[in-house]
DNA sequence: CGACGTGTTGATCTCTCTCAATTAGAGTGG
DNA sequence: CCACTCTAATTGAGAGAGATCAACACGTCG
C-alpha cells in the first residue's frame, strides 16, 4: 500500500483509432433493435439515446478496450463482436469475469472518474457505441423507463457472474466445462437467427476458457477433449456444435434455463 | 410511458409520510441514513421511498429471507445485521455469493414474478425493510436520482462478486482467505462507528468462510489457524481483529482500497 | 446427560497444477 | 518455395494444494 496511492498506476488511454467518418449507424436503425433485447424504445427513447451517443468506436480482435485500473473510461454499448472482462493479479494470473456480446452494457460499474475495476478486451473484431460519461444520469432523468431497464440489465449481468462463481467455487473441471459451453451456446445462439443446427460462432481460445472458469489451460484442453470425444460437444473452426444437450446439462446439474432445480431446496 | 423520454417524471401528489404503524421505522429516522450510503435524499425523496414501503421483516440468526427458487419474493433493504446471498448445487454443494449489511439491496436480480435466482439467509439476528413488488419501478418513476443510485448500488454488488470471482478462481487458499477477512472487515467497520481497535463484530462460521471461497471446511480452517498462528489475525467471540492489515493485504495481493497494483498491467 | 453445532488435527487420496515436449497451421522474409 | 517464428492445441509425467475421511474437544441446550 506503500507506492500505490500516489503513483498512477494507468496506462495511456488508446488512440481513437476508430473514429468511423460517414458509416456510423443511427439508433433507429440499430443492429440490436430486431433482438427484442429489452422493451421496444418509443420514438422518443430512440432520439434520446441518439442524443447521447457520441461515436462509435471498432476494435480488431485481441484489442484492449479498457484498461484495468484506467479511470477515464466511457461508458459502452456492445453492438458486433465478443469481449470479456476481466480482472489480473499482480503476478498475472488472469480470472475472466464475463463474456459479453451484442446489447451488452460496459462500464456501468465504475463511479464516473473512478478507476475500472476491470479490463475488456475484445476476442473478436468488435463494434462498439460510445456514450459522453454521464449518459447514464441523463437516461434515468430524461427516461426513467430506459433507467430502470439499465438497472434490470446490470442485474441481469450481476447474476451470470453470481452462475460463474458457484461453478468456479463448486463444480468439477468438467462440470464447469459443461456449463460454460451451454451457457455460452445459449447466449450466442440467441443472438444468431440462423443458430442452433450447425453450431454458433465460438471465438474463445482454451486459453480464455481456462481463465474464465479458473482452470490450467493444460487440465481445460485434458478436460475438452475428454467431453469432445464422449460425444457431447464439438469445437472446430471457430464454432461451437452440442451434440447431446441432455448429457451436457445433466453433467453440469443445469436445469431448464439455469434455475436450481425442482428438488427440496427446502 | 406517456412521460418517458424528453419530459422529466411528473411528480406524484405527496405521498402519506405519517402511516408507521406499531413500533417500525419512519424512513427519516431510518439507521441507514447517518451512514451516508449514497446522496443525501431530500424530503420528498424520503417520503416517496416511505410509501414503497410495505413492512419491516425481522429474523433471527440463521433463518430463511428468500428460498433458492421462490418465485414471489419481493424487494428488501437490509436495516441491520448479516445476511448472505447463496446457491446450491442439487447435490447439496452451497456457494456463498454475497455477504450482505445494513443498506443492502436484496431482490433486485429477479424480474417480476420469476424465481430467485439464489436464495438468502440470515447470520444474525437482522431487520429488513420489504417493499412492495413494483417498487423499483415506482422508485424509477418518481425519483430518476434515486433510480440512479439503485442501478449504482446493482453496479457496486456486482463488483464485490466480481472480486470474489477473481479469488475463487485464481487465488490460493491463503490469499482468499487474507481477502476475504480484509474486504469484511473493511465493510463492517465502516458501519460501526467505534470499530478499528478492538475488532468487529463477525457472525460467519468457518463453513461460511469455505462456502464463500470455494473452498473445504476442513482446508479453511487450517489454513485460518495457520494465518493466526503468524499473527495475522484473530477471531474470538464473534469478533475479528487485524492485527497485521500489511502483511494481510500483501498477502491477498490487495491494494489501497482494491484496485490492482500499480504494476505493468499491460 | 446425551445430542448437536463448531472448531481442530492427523492421515490419506485425488483432482488439478506445473513442467516438458510435440504437432499443426498461419504468417513472414529471403 | 523453404526456413523460421508464433500461437493454439495436445499429451505424458510428476508434484502438490486442497479434498475427504476420521476422531476428538468443548460449549450449549433440552
Amino acid at each position: 500500500m506503500r507506492d500505490t496511492a500516489g503513483v498512477d498506476p494507468v496506462p495511456e488511454p488508446p488512440p481513437d483509432t476508430s473514429r468511423a467518418p460517414g458509416g456510423e449507424t443511427r439508433c433507429r436503425d440499430c443492429a440490436l433493435r430486431p433482438l427484442k433485447l429489452f422493451h421496444e424504445p418509443t420514438g422518443d427513447e430512440l432520439a434520446l439515446v441518439q442524443s447521447l451517443k457520441r461515436r462509435e468506436r471498432r476494435l480488431g480482435p485481441g484489442e484492449a478496450l479498457i484498461h484495468e485500473g484506467q479511470t477515464d473510461a466511457p461508458l459502452y454499448t456492445m453492438l458486433q463482436g465478443w469481449a470479456f472482462r476481466y480482472k489480473t493479479l499482480s503476478d498475472g494470473r488472469r480470472q475472466i469475469l464475463s463474456f459479453l456480446m451484442a446489447g451488452d452494457f460496459i462500464g456501468v460499474q465504475q463511479k464516473m472518474g473512478d478507476a475500472a475495476a476491470h479490463g475488456v478486451e475484445t476476442l473478436t473484431e468488435a463494434l462498439f457505441c460510445v456514450f459522453q460519461r454521464d449518459a447514464l444520469w441523463e437516461l434515468h432523468r430524461r427516461s426513467p423507463m430506459m433507467g430502470f431497464n439499465v438497472t434490470w440489465l446490470t442485474a441481469h449481468e450481476e447474476s451470470m457472474v453470481d452462475d460463474t462463481l458457484l461453478s468456479v467455487g463448486r463444480r468439477s473441471a468438467e462440470e464447469r466445462i459443461a456449463s460454460m459451453l451451454i451457457l455460452l451456446f445459449k447466449r450466442a445462439a440467441a443472438l444468431q437467427p440462423d443458430a442452433g443446427a450447425g453450431g454458433v460462432d465460438f471465438p474463445l481460445t482454451q486459453q480464455h476458457i481456462a481463465d474464465g472458469l479458473g482452470l490450467s489451460l493444460v487440465h481445460t484442453n485434458k478436460t475438452l477433449r475428454k467431453l469432445q470425444r464422449r460425444g457431447l460437444h464439438r469445437i472446430a473452426d471457430g464454432r461451437l456444435y452440442l451434440r447431446d444437450v441432455k448429457a451436457m446439462a445433466r453433467l453440469a446439474d443445469l436445469y431448464g434455463d439455469g434455475r436450481p432445480p425442482g428438488r427440496p431446496l427446502v
